[in-house]
DNA sequence: CCCATGACGAG
DNA sequence: AGCTCGTCATGGGT
């Protein structure tokens, strides 16, 4: 039996009605009078809801503006427990009650519409599980669950999975029911991204744009106009030829008639050429101007910047191999020259804070390296490691960058080897990473994702196997566990700072691998900043587990600006 | 029409 | 030149 502080509250919401289940007191009814009361639940007793999905069942609590403080997200969970991106109710059913995953049933377009006599209805009238043990795959929805009963039945699956689930985590590690909570949270704090948006200086925005992709088209044939006058920028370094600089086959010849023989014409095999001729400046500015127009252009903010000047797009809690946040709407990728265009509104700033070094920080912290984790004390941690290695700071990093990344050429061969001698422990870690790579064997990131090895990166099946796809794997191995635990420690701090910031007034507006964006009062924000810095803290802490190892120091850079591009880089 | 590729943006 | 992501344009395959 779960002690009482861990209950677990099931809410479910299909269409206009929803459920959920109190200290086994059912409340079922209309989605709106439910999820009042659901409000006031939350607003009382903050209990830990669970939901198959936050984007399912709290989307409607979260716009309407009680974001829940605690929750069990049965996808999230799914995705720690097994890896991977599909996390439906009928996977995460099938999986835990230990049913093969091939015979799921699939949804069928006649299922909505179907007014056959379904054979089973009157044996099992209103459960959601089906004679061969799978959730039905019309279960959630509104044509299925149209009567109290089977919301109820629907709310108590999702109360047992969940308490199955926290069971099966519990097993991998107490660490990973911690990271259930906090990506539950982070699920649910992408709900509230997507709700408030990040606001834009649109004047500004139009002004940088301009300066860039030139003055609005007001016509197809202006548009070409004004696309070929930036395109003769390029062009008149080559007189008497014509090539279309969006064809990287003719930019190539393009550029061997000036002189400049290259495989590829990437911008770092271009960047060392820039000398050589005026053409490959030219090319490469004309590049930045056209990802602008094309990418991050008048289209871009008449979509997705909406008419309170907030730019909103998709956000996903724990998305690709490592488990990061991911944003659409070029949310994660806003070019440095349009970031002035960020703006706080009148009577906000925003309080933006980077964790520092965060990467080298969490290898220490994830290998236990007594040696490491020593470096992590100062302020700048490359500084201790290239007086341990005795050379150049330049050097130091690039050569912890090369561990973590796999880097196997360059400038740092000699130091890897210092390194190695240097933090054994450190090292170990990421070449038995790189080793389970290699054999497909499936790791465990330090919060208790799994991170799949047998189908990422593989070669498709036939396809001969070179030492190329291995060492890809290989890489992305050893980068997976300290991108993946780094991602579960920025959570596990977002979460943290989510819980107190409503509070002072302040809202989060973007999440960036390892910097928050915070949007607050004027008057709260050194409140904010002491804020950040505390729960960064307590959440470090929280996280690497005070028996685990060696302390190991987070640090963020943290500062009070008006525009995004005012912190220092 | 989809999909792979090349290119670039960010961390 | 090693890792991750999202987006756009081109061009080849349907």
């Amino acid at each position: 039996m779960v002690a009482p502080g861990n209950e677990l509250v099931p809410l479910v919401v299909v269409g206009e009605r929803a459920a959920y289940l109190h200290s086994g007191m059912p409340r079922v009814g209309s989605a709106r009078d439910v999820l009042a009361d659901a409000a006031r639940l939350e607003a009382d007793e903050h209990p830990r809801w669970a939901v198959a999905s936050a984007a399912t069942s709290l989307r409607a609590l979260v716009d309407a503006g009680v974001g829940p403080a605690r929750s069990w997200d049965l996808a999230e969970g799914h995705r720690i427990l097994h890896g991977g991106w599909a996390a439906g109710p009928g996977l995460v059913h099938a999986v835990l009650r230990g049913l093969a995953p091939e015979g799921i049933p699939q949804a069928r377009e006649a299922d909505l519409f179907d007014l056959a006599v379904d054979p089973l209805a009157d044996e099992h009238p209103d459960d959601p599980i089906g004679p061969d043990g799978y959730l039905r795959a019309d279960a959630f929805t509104p044509a299925w669950a149209d009567r109290d009963a089977r919301l109820l039945a629907l709310a108590a699956f999702v109360g047992d999975l969940a308490g199955i689930q926290r069971e099966r985590l519990g097993a991998v590690g107490a660490r990973a029911v911690a990271t259930a909570y906090s990506e539950s949270a982070a699920a649910v704090l992408c709900l509230e991204l997507e709700r408030d948006g990040l606001p834009i200086d649109r004047p500004r925005a139009e002004a940088l744009v301009a300066a860039a992709a030139g003055a609005r088209p007001t016509s197809e044939a202006d548009a070409a106009r004004i696309r070929g006058e930036r395109d003769a920028l390029v062009l008149r370094h080559a007189p008497g030829r014509r090539a279309d600089l969006r064809n990287p086959a003719q930019v190539k010849d393009l550029l061997a008639a000036a002189g400049v023989e290259v495989a590829t014409t990437r911008k770092w095999v271009l960047e060392p050429y820039r000398a050589t001729h005026p053409i490959v400046a030219a090319l490469l500015e004309w590049r930045k101007d056209e990802r602008i127009a094309t990418t991050y252009g008048y289209r871009w903010l008449d979509e997705q910047v909406g008419p309170d000047d907030r730019l909103r797009g998709a956000w996903t809690a724990s998305d690709g191999a490592a488990g990061r946040m991911t944003a659409s709407a070029g949310l994660h990728n806003l070019p440095v020259p349009l970031r002035p265009a960020v703006a706080a509104e009148p009577g906000f700033v925003f309080v933006r804070a980077d964790l520092g070094q965060i990467e080298p920080r969490v290898l220490a912290a994830v290998s236990g390296d007594a040696a490491f984790a020593e470096a992590t004390l100062a302020d700048d941690l490359y500084a201790p490691v290239a007086a341990k290695l005795r050379v150049e700071r330049s050097v130091a990093k690039i050569a912890v960058l090369a561990a973590m990344y796999g880097q196997r050429s360059g400038a740092a061969g000699e130091a890897l080897r210092d390194l190695q001698r240097a933090y054994p422990v450190a090292m170990g870690l990421l070449d038995e990473a790189y080793a389970a790579g290699l054999a497909r064997r499936p790791l465990r990131t330090f919060g208790g994702r799994l991170i799949r090895l047998d189908s990422a990166l593989a070669p498709e099946a036939g396809q001969v196997v070179g030492e190329g796809w291995d060492a890809a794997r290989g890489r992305f191995a050893r980068n997976a566990i300290i991108q993946g635990a780094a991602a579960e420690l920025f959570k596990a701090w977002a979460a943290t700072v989510r819980h107190h910031l409503p509070s002072l007034g302040g809202q989060i507006v973007l999440c960036l691998h390892d910097e928050l964006l915070l949007h607050v009062p004027v008057e709260a924000s050194e409140a904010v900043a002491a804020l950040v810095h505390q729960t960064l803290t307590d959440s470090s802490r929280r996280w690497v587990g005070a028996s685990a190892g060696p302390p190991v120091r987070f640090v963020a850079d943290v500062s009070i600006i008006n525009r995004w591009d005012e912190a220092k880089g």
